[in-house]
DNA sequence: GGCGTTCTTTGCGCTGGATCAAGCAACGGA
DNA sequence: TCCGTTGCTTGATCCAGCGCAAAGAACGCC
């Protein structure tokens, strides 16, 4: 067992797809899987595109998008270190639904069809697995489908905000900064809304001292009062009598 | 092998989450199953209980509804026979996350957290299939949330139909009717509007004969047209050049 | 058969955000 | 260092769709 393999093996453990696989079986895990290597704005795979490889981010972070045939895109999520992307071998389905770009340069493993038909057959606790993070991938579009269905704007990008400070926050000196290259148009994709009207309520934010940001670069610095817009019930509920 | 058991096994057949099983295991899955029967409104279960069963439609139709903190309510979907609803036990989750509401009389098998866990684990092509339905369910939430982020809301509704009349469409006289109590309000909350709007685009669909509607009842005179509607890609797009 | 309840329709005014249109700022390649 | 590109801001205008309000219409219960 040569010592990269070792690094390699433990980079597996922290992906719950893998959890509850012995060292030996992770070591046939990775033995099976692909490194990939891409630097930012490269692309991993394309909408549309036969779905032959799953992958599991190692390092950096990847957007996957969508795009309607009206021209309109949408951003799905963005994954980062231990998550899935491109699942669809997984469960069968034909074509990637969505476009996976490099957000920073990044590395990640990736297993073909029929590699990952077999380790699912071989290892049960995979299927389950596989079905425990598809059911808690649906839980959050769910959210999101309800908060696109029922907030407003400035709500909706508070909770993404507050989301990605989740998944890809850094302390910095002024707060709490998204720790990858994020434009407001991007924002937009996220939320459903256009460039022009994310730019307006980030500007106010900033004025409000509620953020700090510049070119695809945000710091959120009172990340408290952001949750607050993000949960409040605003003019539909019952705020401030 | 009694003959009531027989009728029951033929009704799994058609259930896609039992998909390749033999007589003997069907029979075996079909009794340790609980039989659900439940009238018009009568609830199967609530948002926020402890998930400890998962259903399959056998006949009626089921409405999942999820209310959000500040009271807003929205349908994620409509349930018929054979499909699968408040899955939630077979990826582990806690809590439904949604209401299911009997639209009409209808019946449901259902079976326990255990029973589940144990079906999987005996014939691991459960699990599989469990993996393709959610895949799928999750391909159809992006569609639609999608479409809710970039599409307006005539659009979403003529979408809604669409899909509810390959869902429960049925052929009558005067064209195809969905085939359940559907109000201005259920559609409403399908397609993330408001009872208003969706009544003033049925009353203009109706005056362009498009759709013959009532209390609770619509029926699409000319499906074709609808289509249009839902697939024209509007002022954002290129049509009629 | 009368009556309350539940759905639906429709008018009107308002507004959140989209759209259109400039212009400015920061970055990165040559 | 300069220049082209990409991203950001901000004003002005417009309108789809929401909220409110009030009045039918169809149901189902007693």
């Amino acid at each position: 067992m040569a010592p990269r393999q070792d690094e390699r093996i433990r980079l597996l453990e922290g992906v719950r797809l893998f959890q509850g696989l012995n060292a030996a079986e992770l070591s046939e895990v990775v033995g099976a899987a692909k490194r990939l290597e891409r630097k930012r704005n490269a692309t991993l795979f394309r909408q549309g595109q036969e779905a032959t490889r799953f992958f599991v981010v190692l390092d950096g972070r990847v957007r996957i998008s969508q795009i309607a045939p009206d021209g309109h895109q949408i951003i799905a999520r963005y994954a980062g270190s231990g998550e899935l992307f491109g699942c669809v071998p997984l469960f069968g389905g034909d074509a990637y639904p969505g476009t996976a770009t490099a957000v920073t340069h990044c590395t990640s493993l990736s297993w073909d069809r029929s590699t990952t038909a077999r380790l699912m057959e071989r290892y049960p606790r995979v299927a389950v697995n596989a079905l425990h993070l598809l059911g808690e991938e649906l839980a959050q579009l769910r959210g999101r489908y309800q908060e696109l269905a029922t907030q407003r704007v400035e709500q909706r990008v508070a909770r993404a905000l507050v989301r990605l400070v989740g998944q890809a926050g850094k302390r910095v000196e002024e707060g709490v900064l998204i720790d990858f290259p994020l434009s407001r148009q991007d924002l937009a994709e996220l939320t459903g809304t256009t460039l022009h009207t994310v730019s307006r309520i980030l500007s106010a934010w900033e004025d409000h001292e509620l953020i700090a940001s510049g070119r695809r670069r945000v710091v959120i610095r009172r990340p408290h009062d952001l949750v607050t817009i993000a949960e409040d019930l605003g003019p539909g509920g019952h705020t401030k009598t």
